[in-house]
DNA sequence: CGTAGAATAGGATAATCATCCTATTCTGTC
DNA sequence: GACAGAATAGGATGATTATCCTATTCTACG
């Protein structure tokens, strides 16, 4: 495990502290002291701030696809496999409670920045929502799955938002309660058909 | 309409200006340019960066609370109320596809910055839960009537979020329709019962 | 060993920023 | 019309920032 490179740790230090604190608030020194080297030596890595940005979205982007395949892969009916996204607001609910969704809050702040890297971003959205559509149409749902894919996904973002906001982490269980709720309906008729 | 002052001005610039570039982001000289002031003028109206956010945050609490005396004084039933909260959706749509909630990124921004104003910022929210919960109470849903508020408050901030990074409208509209059908079977058990 | 190139350290730079300060202009009042 | 205090302008300051540059250390390989 410690062969992890410095170009690594940089890219971890640097995920952490963008999802702790945004991107454009965390400055080098606070990345270099994280990682422990100096700040000079950022650039033997990395060409610009930028560039670690890139970097941490494509991190991100590898493990969300890594996760959504294991997830594929183990062989789950498509209703256990939505409910295992919808967990994710359970599994991590300290740190959502804490610094909100990791997708949605750099997604809202590259767009208020305006920034070359907000579509890289987006993809980490696009990514849940391509997966999301697929487990719907196969639950049958082919005609409406992209608008319940959204739709399950912005429910999620508001969870987290408002769980951050209000430091409530009861509140995430109960939303999570409501989505699987939601869910069964679509579940049942799925079973009823085959 | 002229009477307004400079520090009105300010705010108003402020405002804006934070709603579409972010509250870190937007500096003093970005401001003092919309407003046609010199940078140093600013100092005699306020002391601090922090002190025109709280002015902004002030003034859209008492925006946001007269929008919501209105829609009570103006004698609809609960559940139209509601729908008018749900419509903002739809009258802002534009705005918000472009820059997201202006509460929900602004709470979200603040909380990653762990700024002094974050509890302040959260009043915007609390004022819409707690008219939300007072509707919901005249539904007769007493005892559910904060879960119901709070699960309407974060369907709204998702919708905002995605359709802010996916720049899409329609997605909107679909959902403010899908939160309307939701609705309907709460006004209608309140409607038999009366 | 010795040497090349990778890796690192840390000072220098130029831009930006919030904030301060002082000089000037405006405005209402006696 | 003179004067006080409000309002404004814009340069100065010091901190922070991303980025650059050069000198030094490490490391693999002949």
């Amino acid at each position: 495990m410690s062969n992890k490179t410095t170009r690594d740790h940089i890219v971890e230090a640097a995920d952490q502290l963008f999802y702790r604190q945004g991107f454009e608030h965390t400055s080098f020194s606070k990345i270099a002291d994280a990682v422990q080297i100096s700040r000079g030596n950022f650039y033997y890595h990395f060409k610009s701030k930028d560039e670690i940005l890139d970097a941490v979205i494509n991190v991100r982007l590898a493990n969300t696809q890594k996760i959504l395949e294991k997830w594929e892969i183990e062989g789950q009916q498509p209703a256990d496999r939505i409910r295992s996204f919808i967990h994710i607001l359970i599994g991590n609910r300290v740190k959502i409670k804490r610094h909100g969704c990791p997708v949605g809050t750099l997604c809202t702040e590259l767009a208020k920045l305006n920034h070359a890297s907000q579509a890289e971003a987006n993809k980490l959205f696009t990514l849940f929502r391509t997966w999301l559509r697929r487990q719907f149409t196969l639950l049958g749902r082919k005609a409406d799955a992209d608008e319940l894919a959204m739709h399950i996904l912005a429910r999620s973002q508001g969870v987290a938002t408002l769980a951050n906001a209000f430091h409530d982490e009861k509140f995430i269980k109960q939303e999570v309660k409501r989505m699987c709720d939601w869910l069964r309906p679509y579940e049942e008729s799925a079973t009823r058909k085959v």
